[in-house]
DNA sequence: GATGAATGAGTTTTCATTCAT
DNA sequence: AATGAATGAAAACTCATTCAT
């Protein structure tokens, strides 16, 4: 039970059936993709795929559990006070956009849309990402705000709409926006600018 | 085949169907809904769909055409010049935040779950709806640009970037974001805010 | 829905594939019996078997439903006042004996292999079949004990040992003992004298 | 091979694993219980069962041979001679319905439905059981027939008449007829009288 | 045009059995 | 001898779609 190679066994043979999943995922959505082009295309058998998961959908959540350890693994925000503001903002939006790009694009959509209509996934989703970036969002830019250099009057709100452009713009580019995609590395300067300024002419 | 009466009765039946789709399929799902249960729903036989749309994705097309109509007909804009810049800016956020509320949040749920992963229906949104709304609105930020009233370096991505952020705080709003539904009704404000002014503070 | 000829369109349709399902149960049994293999047998759509039938148990409940009925219709048992005991009794024992032969054999070892092993089916035996066929008979034996023919200390316990005889015997005959066989045709008399005078030698 | 411990250990194991699969038989079924029940229950590996059983219908079988065994040792007839008559056939009927009872009755029903439908164990059953204990059965009976104690025309047919009424109680009992098991105990003393002297009252 | 019975391809899932360790 | 992961055949069942009436 405990023999930790039997642990590295299961956890390495999980990881290939979920690196297949993840590609025939992508590569024809979720919906479309049968078990068994999953199992060709981790070279195993039809039943093994049932010894690690108990269904279909639970090897989206297992997609997802992964997504969701690797950017985690990432959010290594720089210190706050360690930088000048404008940096902080750009470091900010920029870590999603480039770090949710190419490859994992086409899976992302895959997930995402899964995740609209799939209670359970959506429930996952919201319980351990969503949530705890948000609050640790919201904690960044309060202590900004305490020190003076943000005014914002309502934090709660202003973090989801920042994320929420952020997401907007990654499903803006998934739907197939030329524009957006041939701009796509001037999206965090455009984004910091916008956030920080505003486009309010006062003059 | 011009008979303005069958025209009538035509579209009529379409309707009818159409109706009872939206109706299932916000219930459901688009995956889970038979095409018995949206006939059941409409009080017809199953066959009888199939004299009006090729197939059950064609359904979501219908319904995906009716609210495009729908949506393209409350897009009255103010004339840019009679409404002070505040104001155009918030009309321009609050008409979608407010237009797809309550009922239609679930099938929306739905069409752009589905839309993310077919492609004829990604193509139809992007072609039909997302490009001409983004074009309308750019043009009219030019205008304000041009009148010296806006500063915005990128019309095209900003555009962008303003839209993803509505259609981001939709998609969290249907993910469950309780924090978001309860100040639901004060977004249109605080986008604007964010939007004109930025979050920076230059004191 | 209540048009006679969809009836009895339905009605046929359903002992159409009922037929073919007695046919392939008796052959290969319950069990290793597929859908498909009645399906073939009826000359129809695997599908089609479940536009009439749930499941496949509720196909060995619809055979089980139709031996229930041509069973009860036969249950002509002789007034008893117009024949002599004995051959009152002895009706009674040849009846199912005979009822129950050839082809019928087959079937019935699958149908009660499989209702002493499923819950709905043993039910629905006992409450439709067994009980209202007991509470006859302990009616009609009790007339004849009321009349002085008979003497039964207990009416119940008895039909059950006397009904409970005639069931061993069919079981014993389909485990495939040979001397059962060859005598079949002897049994109606002799359990006839069995019951009605017992081995005693009282002499 | 013929090591005497070995023979002890395999022994053993065999039985080790048959009373977990009598158990979990005996609760979920034949079909429904899968080897790995089996194995949990016995707390060995699903593998291991296949080093001493060659697949899952020689699991029935070998817990029908325990029960043949444990039957055949119970067997111990009284010396006809010693007994009066009436003592003999009420110890004849006694044995099977109280020896069969409580715990093992969930397992006879699932072996008897079984037999009724798997030719090996049918076969065996007949062979190993039915046909020598018939024949014990029926040269008791004869004994007594020669000794003028008893009146039997045709001794082989009602010997299975009457082994056939004890099974058929036993099906009848597990069918759930309630008025049966209320009665149980006294099935004994009826059957007795009810095969000694029959019902007819001569009077 | 409406009906709904018939179709049958297509998929998930189970589980007895094997065999390398 | 014991293990239990891997296998893959097999089967029930669903449901979009067709078409004769």
């Amino acid at each position: 039970m405990t023999d930790p190679i039997q642990q590295a066994l299961i956890a390495a043979r999980k990881n290939q059936i979920l690196d297949a999943a993840a590609i025939v995922f992508a590569e024809k959505g979720f919906h479309p993709t049968t078990i068994r082009d999953i199992a060709r295309q981790a070279g195993i058998a039809d039943g093994t795929i049932y010894n690690y998961f108990e269904n279909k959908s639970m090897l989206l959540l297992g997609i997802f559990e992964r997504m969701r350890e690797s950017i985690l693994a990432e959010q290594t925000m720089p210190a706050p006070d360690e930088v000048d503001t404008r940096a902080f903002v750009r470091a900010f939006v920029q870590q999603p956009l480039t770090g949710l790009r190419e490859d994992n694009f086409a899976l992302f959509r895959i997930v995402l849309s899964e995740m609209m209509v799939n209670d359970e996934l959506r429930t996952r989703y919201y319980e351990q990402i969503m949530a705890p970036t948000l609050a640790i969002a919201e904690s960044y830019l309060q202590a900004q705000v305490d020190q003076g250099r943000l005014h914002i009057p309502d934090v709660g709100l202003t973090v989801r709409a920042i994320s929420a452009m952020i997401l907007g713009l990654m499903i803006e580019y998934t739907l197939g926006d030329s524009a957006l995609s041939a701009q796509w590395d001037q999206l965090p300067d455009t984004l910091t600018d916008l956030i920080l300024n505003g486009i309010y002419n006062p003059s």
